[in-house]
DNA sequence: AGTAAACCTTCCTGTGGCTGGAAGGTCAAC
DNA sequence: GTTGACCTTCCAGCCACAGGAAGGTTTACT
């Protein structure tokens, strides 16, 4: 299978497939002509990355993914470290958004946002504001 | 006063000072030796920036802001709009962890995490799984 | 047989927002 | 005079790709 037809089963660019190949995740055949040949089994690991990818896996957690993916040994419990640790992460970001969130909607439920030039905004990115 | 304490005063390594000076956003004096000299009002255009990046805007934005602080005929409304389009986005970023959260954490309550080699997480992300 | 399009290749550069380090100049204290 | 803390510039690297140039290959259609 050519990189475009790997790319269409894959879900993921071309460019990506090729970069993920330059940093040892996936080695494809190659044909007479130098165009990458996949193999079912590399689509295979294609899917897994594009969808350990999405789950918000850093490219480093799918590689160690992958390789207990192919470890007919590994137990399952190494598989859910690794993702009890990205839960979280996940927690850790989603906490800290939020409290940028209510400490930016505090802000502009006070911005009168009008043709005005006083705005509580400025004073606060100024450092003369009363939010903490 | 010296990048040293200028990088007390903003909270802000020299490092990420001298990068904001590269890019525009302050031009510090020069003393004789060379050394870069911050002025009363470089700190604060430093503590602004410190302010509005842990506030999530990215460089381009603080860019924008900081115009509108030394603006003295800005309207806040100019300022509201930025700050609103950056609610909507942390909003976005929120609802798209706990979408991750959700499916991860799910994941992670069906694996019984033991030695045995089975594991729900890995056969999710070799296609094989339940979860859409 | 010609040609146009759609595909493929490698290689280089750029992104954002810094961070680290090397090589060297300056200054204050002892 | 020498140690150590500070400062300077410049270059490289991080992550995870994306864009594009320059050129080769294949396929389809005249």
């Amino acid at each position: 299978m050519n990189i475009g037809i790997a790319s269409e089963k894959s879900g993921l660019p071309s460019k990506t497939i090729r970069y993920y190949e330059d940093i040892g995740l996936v080695r494809p055949a190659r044909t007479d002509n130098g165009y990458r040949d996949y193999s079912v089994a590399d689509i295979h690991r294609l899917r897994f990355l594009q969808r350990s990818r999405s789950l918000g896996f850093s490219v480093d957690e799918c590689r160690q993914l992958l390789s207990l993916y192919h470890d007919r040994n590994r137990e399952s419990a190494d598989v859910k470290a690794i993702a009890e640790a990205k839960l979280v992460e996940i927690d850790r970001k989603i906490a800290e958004l939020a409290g940028l969130r209510h400490l930016l909607h505090h802000l502009v439920e006070h911005c009168h946002g009008d043709e005005r030039p006083d705005c509580p905004i400025i004073d606060e990115l100024a450092g003369e504001g009363m939010v903490q």
